[in-house]
DNA sequence: ATGTTTTTGTTAATTATAGCACTATCTTAA
DNA sequence: TTAAGATAGTGCTATAATTAACAAAAACAT
């Protein structure tokens, strides 16, 4: 298997692929093909079939791609086949929202360790994981050999979270604070800005005409 | 000014770009460059300037852009010169986080309605807002002009909501349950899926060596 | 004044991504 | 057994986006 570049937007699709494999899998359907998947999620036959072909070849000609196979196959590409450890830094009501997503533990994203700034936070229990102080976040990220950090801070403390991450050893980080953050290049960022979301909305929306 | 197609991505940089300012305008800089802005928010001073390119020439050559007006063109270009009504559908923890979240009042997003199907959470305040029942969401949204349709419900029920919003009046969604929606080409939609985002993380730490 | 430096706006080149059309292969039915 | 229909895989083409290079213009120093 090369490893040639794959786009991220090629990524984003898989991932909505597997969703969609997962719900067709549910309704107890075998088989499928690249057009009803691109149907499902809203994109083209022959980009579903370029997806896949960066990764090998997971049909048969003529008849389509069994369902369950295709799932995992993805899964394994996204690389879901095994569960990830994950820290989550904050416990404002953002934070609350993420401890509670079913999502995560449903495609194997463990919180193991939650910490917060705040004394009166401290001490207290989200499901079944006590909140930490922010001091003892290197030694515990460590210890759990965490490899995935959730930052829903405030924008002013979030360079400081994701500093002492990244030293406790974090390979990726999934920032909500709205900040541009600076890591070093072998750690993965992804940044989450809700109030861009609604901005490129507006924009499309009004801007696209008004400027 | 021609409407030439603007990519997504410009729009997205356009509003880190914003903020940016904003910041920078705080600290009372009265002058800055493509060059600073490109480290400020990590991309490259071409960039840019050919984000900026596609509405107009706000900077003077040799100079520099003024950080107060640029940061004024760009919040006109993104369409928050003026303020935008916002429906929230669906008072889980996430929706909670989302009616409190600062950055939206900020930009000029009111939440002017919150809409939740439990018997429980309607009539319960939140701020200032009240909370109805689902069957007033076409009547109130409809009064109010609302413009934006923000979908914090379950998976299953999302479909149903965007359709109420839609045939309300409301011109954009900003969906967050896990699920491809179907909507008619004039409303802009915009999916922000926790799971996919992690996903994009773990194929990046993982499975581009893995699979 | 004039040349040097800075920094923009713009054009050109490169790279990346998506779309299309064709080929290969499988199933089914006559 | 063979022809017809369906559908994956793939190479080519077109489109889009980013990067790089350069020309225009302003400020500054000599």
């Amino acid at each position: 298997m090369k490893t040639l570049k794959i786009p991220e937007a090629t990524i984003i699709r898989l991932s909505v692929y597997s969703r969609h494999l997962t719900d067709v899998d549910r309704k107890g359907i075998i088989t499928t093909s690249s057009g009803e998947i691109a149907d499902g999620v809203g994109v083209s036959p022959a980009q579903v079939r370029k997806d896949l072909a960066y990764f090998g070849e997971f049909g048969t000609r003529g008849v389509g791609y069994n369902v369950k196979d295709l799932r995992q196959h993805i899964l394994r590409i996204l690389g879901l086949s095994v569960n990830w450890s994950v820290t989550l830094v904050g416990v404002g009501n953002l934070g609350l929202a993420l401890s509670s997503y079913k999502g995560f533990r449903e495609r194997g994203f463990v919180i193991t360790s939650i910490f917060d700034a705040d004394p009166k936070k401290v001490g207290t229990k989200i499901g079944n994981v006590e909140v930490l102080p922010i001091d003892q976040l290197e030694t515990v990220v460590k210890l759990n050999r965490t490899q995935i950090g959730i930052v829903a801070v405030p924008a002013a403390a979030a360079q400081e979270i994701v500093d002492q991450l990244i030293s406790a050893g974090v390979e990726a980080i999934l920032n909500f604070a709205p900040v541009v953050l600076n890591v070093p290049p072998e750690i993965e960022l992804r940044n989450v800005d809700l109030a861009v979301n609604l901005e490129v909305l507006t924009f499309n929306v009004c801007g696209q005409k008004c400027y």
